[in-house]
DNA sequence: GCATAAAATGCAATTGAGTTGCAATTGGCT
DNA sequence: AGCCAATTGCAACTCAATTGCATTTTATGC
């Protein structure tokens, strides 16, 4: 059994072959991914609605996570657990980098999004971090 | 002559009806609107279009920015720039509070956001700091 | 292995945000 | 008033995302 399907066990979620190489490309991929860009990767091609559906199962059972995107379509990565399992629970407040030369975007899973002070009045929940620059291949690129 | 097409005039752009109208809303609302919150705000009706090309035009000349959304449509507020008027050049770095009860956005337009240190290698450019919770006015309800 | 019920999928149609080309209108000038 | 460039309105289009419904597939118990 691979380890996607695996982790569609554990999850009790229904091991479909859509699920599976949905899955397997978020693992293999270490940045974030749009629809789009997911439907290029599939070797088979399923309907663009089992994807949409399959992303949403995945958003709601904890496997992805929403990544900001300033161009305004959704983007999604992998959860990455390994980063936080002193923890136990799982959260999602690190920050994100968009790199401005190969527009790939990455989760920074260890830089936390700093606490800040808010005016007077105002209560905090969750927040969003977005870095833009250029991410360590393209300054390296850049310098030579 | 209005606040609105005076500040058209300085930026020399030209006084059209559309403009004035979009403008007084932007600085009459404290929030940060979507082109659909816009459209509703307005008496007269213009055309999509034209409201599309209003705002682009607003935001090339720096009388709008961009205020990040989750929801992946675009949402613009007014430069406010007593808030800078120290340092000359306005600066766009301020923190965004989205209200989970109400659903405004507002500038924080007094946070700065916070420097990070990121891994080797990145370069660091611009940023999107945004912030849900509860606002002043909400969170004053609630406690009643 | 096979029947079954629930869950997942495919397909077609629809919504909503945003863009583009082009002809008609209007604003800022002299 | 009259000119020209900038702005507007309209129609058509792109692209992301959603919904309803019929069909297929999965997990589970026999
Ligand atoms: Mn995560
Ligand atoms: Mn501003
Ligand atoms: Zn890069
Ligand atoms: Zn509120």
């Amino acid at each position: 059994m691979s380890n996607a399907a695996e982790v569609l066990k554990n999850k009790k979620l229904r091991i479909t072959p859509a699920r599976v190489h949905v899955l397997d490309i978020f693992i293999r991929e270490a940045a974030a991914l749009t629809h789009a860009e997911i439907e290029k990767l599939l070797i088979d091609d399923f309907d663009r609605v089992t994807l949409y559906r399959t992303l949403t199962s995945f958003l709601e059972n904890g496997l992805i996570h929403k990544v900001p995107d300033e161009s305004g379509i959704q983007r999604f990565a992998y959860c990455n657990h390994e980063h936080h399992e002193h923890s136990g629970a799982h959260s999602h407040t690190h920050v994100h980098f968009f790199c401005m030369q190969c527009s790939k975007t990455t989760c920074l899973d260890d830089i936390l999004i700093p606490a800040i002070k808010l005016p007077e009045g105002f209560v905090q929940d969750e927040s969003v971090f977005l870095v833009k620059g250029l991410c360590r291949k393209c300054s390296k690129n850049k310098a030579e």
